[in-house]
DNA sequence: CTGACTGCAAACGTTTTGCACGGTA
DNA sequence: TACCGTGCAAAACGTTTGCAGTCAG
């Protein structure tokens, strides 16, 4: 668990309980939507509205402590940032998994956008398949 | 332009006009949002229904003949059906532009989720930046 | 102490639904 | 002709907003 006390006031924000429990949160799962965050932080801070949770991820997100991860045909998850990476998208379960980035992509993929004289920003790789624990799931 | 009566009837589809400037829209502008097409079709097609716009993206999005692009922080777009691509996305004027997919990123991108017993479906690469049309506007 | 933040409730825009009518095959 | 598809209007849903009260710094 990181100081997310600091993380918050390096950028800006005042560190509150429900932003610390919400960046609490999505560490330890992952990757969320905002609903689920809702639900998970709910439980031990009732009191919690969900247009905190609203107003309080589009504001990390400005801010760059969250990224937002678009999802084929769902609604988008957050994760904390980190270095670039990619994801591995299950469609039986819906869990994403992080792999590292590979060198040799990256160089590809740099080369690919200065031949097109595209100022490159982010980029973001989503690999929609079954994870091995679904696959075993159906097996039996 | 393509016969798009053959290819929504070989879909299990019945060939309406509605259906078919969908298609046509899609097809001249390469991404597109609910919104955008049903303003371009509703010009030339005046009692169309914004109803039947959804309804109609939903059903070819399940019959295969289009595929949702999410966008980070947008609403999605939809583009027909093609050979594995890249996306460049322009932060600034929101246009798509699609990138042939490197056979070495693909093998790459194989041999990645092939390590980790994860059955590999679909593959999604956007790549945020700014086009080479809008780094020239902002720089006159 | 003061501005930033929260929670509530209302407002808003988007998407979905049900149904009667119309068009394709 | 039969059934699929459309358009309309209403409903449902997710998200945003304004405001009064609260809290972190």
């Amino acid at each position: 668990m990181r100081d997310y006390a600091t993380l918050l006031k390096e950028s800006g924000l005042k560190a509150t309980f429900q932003r610390m429990n919400i960046l609490e949160s999505i560490e330890n799962h992952g990757h969320m939507s905002i609903d689920s965050i809702y639900e998970e932080v709910v439980k031990t801070h009732p009191s919690l509205s969900l247009a905190t949770v609203y107003k309080n991820i589009i504001l990390m997100v400005e801010k760059g402590v969250l990224v937002e991860v678009p999802i084929t045909g769902k609604k988008p998850k957050y994760e904390l940032i980190k270095e670039d990476h990619i994801h591995l998208v299950c469609t039986e379960c819906g869990e994403v998994e992080d792999k590292p980035h590979m060198q040799e992509t990256d160089t590809l993929l740099h080369t690919l956008t200065s031949n097109e004289h595209f100022k490159l920003q982010k980029q973001q790789i989503n690999l929609y398949g079954v994870c091995s624990h679904c696959q075993e799931a159906v097996a039996s």
